[in-house]
DNA sequence: TAGATGTTTCAGAAAAAGCTGTAATGACAG
DNA sequence: CTGTCATTACAGCTTTTTCTGAAACATCTA
């Protein structure tokens, strides 16, 4: 039923999600809906990859809620059945918005609140810390949503001017510092 | 022994390691050593984090397989003594670069070696779509690298650029597609 | 070499995560 | 309303991961 090439690449992918904290059946499985030309009903799975019907069941839920899959129904079939987007840029898009929804919005918030707790002189060192990795992190976020804003196109041509951006930032102004008084 | 700030930020630290496949005690020894001033020992940690001996260990020798700490050594004490890097952007470029080598490179070998694989008629499709992946993946790890070949402050200055970016990219020739004849 | 101090290893215990089958629920056609 | 087909929830079992304590192993000092 299964291909050995795709199933490799199934095994494979089950083994990085787990790696990456994503369970090891919701990353086969959905290794599998993105192998597959046709949509897949929960079924499908089960027969794929040999795991109970509940299972199936609760990864393809966990998918959904994740955004990672779209639902599709065929005319006089009351199942559902699933894909994922043909589009592999807007996958990339999507995990990492919701990874940053999920992981990162979540951590800035205790940042800043531990940020604004007024300090003891023996936090100074550790709030000063968090001030630096919140500063990072914003960087980072920020400039992702400027990026996530291009159109695909422009993102990757982008991308793949690496050289030149390099050139640009060769030639870029540095601003001063900030408040970074930190000692090497 | 610990302040409540540090605690949160520990406990955090430990609970986003564990959504992101970071061992929670890993996460915290990592997170207490990133607060702390002064390098610490392992006994340290025993008591600041309430875990055992062992696998405060286990724990510290993963994270120098992960060249996230570095040892220490005080004059006239055998012991060793442990401290993240200062500089945030070495911790984030470290972090990429383990993850880089340890899942990313494994996977593009992975999909490389599919990809040859002589394809039978019912695979074709799989095999385009990892073809697709794997692009996707080079693209994104070869503008990694351009970007890494840069100095840290260059780097923040580039990233401080998104508007410019921005506007690069919409004036950007956008070139014909390489073999891309997918119908949406 | 013996003693003191510190580190690592590892087998088994404990905890967490994941999975299954069953039973409940829902949705629809007739 | 009833029977059929499909989905969901959940209690308990299984597997995997994590953690511990004890013992083995180093290294230094005298």
């Amino acid at each position: 039923m299964l291909s050995d090439l795709r199933q490799e690449f199934i095994l494979h992918f089950g083994e990085m999600g787990s790696r990456w904290g994503i369970n090891r059946t919701v990353g086969q499985i959905y290794a599998a809906l993105f192998l597959s030309e046709e949509p897949l009903c929960a079924d499908d799975l089960v027969g794929l990859l040999g795991v109970s019907r509940s299972n199936v069941s609760m990864s393809l839920k966990e998918l959904q809620s994740w955004s990672l899959v779209h639902l599709k129904h065929r005319p006089g079939d009351r199942r559902d059945f699933f894909t994922t987007p043909d589009d592999m840029w807007q996958i990339v898009r999507t995990l990492v918005e919701e990874r940053k929804k999920r992981e990162i919005d979540p951590t800035l918030t205790k940042l800043r609140q531990l940020e604004m707790r007024p300090g003891s002189a023996e936090d100074a060192y550790a709030q000063a810390r968090i001030t630096e990795m919140r500063e990072l992190i914003e960087l980072l976020t920020g400039w992702y949503d400027q990026m996530n804003k291009l159109e695909t196109e422009r993102l990757v041509a982008l991308l793949n001017m690496g050289a030149k951006l390099q050139k640009l930032a060769r030639s870029a102004r540095i601003l001063p510092k900030r408040t970074n008084k930190t000692e090497s």
